[in-house]
DNA sequence: TTGACATGCAGTAAAAAGGCTGCATTATAA
DNA sequence: TTATAATGCAGCCTTTTTACTGCATGTCAA
């Protein structure tokens, strides 16, 4: 999971991962061209790609294909949605409301949802 | 979007959103209890989740209290969902199949698919 | 007012990231 | 077989990132 963060931290990466979706099977001749960068460079990215799992390659002699595997980034955007769901932004907005108010009533709703069960029951550890 | 990528990229500044997930409104020193890290470190973790719009502060006196800001991460888990749907882990298959199938037969079904409007029609580009 | 507290800002050092060149390896094609 | 093409790996350099220390600023409470 965190190699999937770091990979996809970076525009070069990502844009990579654009063309492929784009453009299954391309080589690492196909994904430079149009850039400045030199191969070396890209194949490190690459490296990095596979690694994070976002990247599946096959041989063929001596080109190596490239494909995108979006089930990395699938798993992310289906645990993150479920993670920060609906109920936070309610919550988000209720502390902000809260904070507006007069000072000592604020602190005292704060604390009432700091230590309340509305907002934990809102929290789903997931590790990462 | 950039900054968003490059602030979910480590893993402390993420620790810190669930933090904020599990209990809104927390100050600075209450975000690094439990850890080794500097007030002055964590404050520049921060800086960076504010910059990217992950975090709101709400200022309380000489006190600045933490709020998790889930928009830009539920819009990342959207757009991300609607370009890698579905059809790329078909055509992910697809692509595996062919490149197992013998070379000749391969290569033909490779060309087919990357100039065929099958998988073009399944990439819908959006800027990040 | 004064001391303690919460935070911000500047500067520095170490580590990680990103790009390059040069050379080695393997596969195709003449 | 030999030249060319696609790639990998090692080493180097520069920039960015991350963590630290020290000091400054603003707020609360006695």
């Amino acid at each position: 999971m965190e190699m999937v963060f770091k990979a996809l931290a970076d525009q070069t990466r990502r844009s990579m991962l654009d063309k492929l979706l784009a453009s299954p099977g391309l080589t690492l001749g196909e994904l430079i061209e149009g850039t400045e960068m030199r191969r070396q460079s890209a194949s490190k990215h690459v490296q990095l790609l596979e690694e994070a799992g976002l990247v599946h390659v096959e041989w063929q002699g001596r080109e190596k294909k490239h494909f995108l595997n979006s089930i990395p980034i699938k798993e992310i955007g289906r645990r993150w949605l479920d993670k920060y769901g609906e109920h936070q932004t309610d919550a988000l907005l209720t502390m902000k409301q809260a904070l507006e108010a007069p000072v000592e009533e604020a602190h005292e709703e704060v604390s009432a949802i700091k230590r309340g069960p509305e907002v934990t029951s809102f929290f789903t550890p997931i590790e990462d």
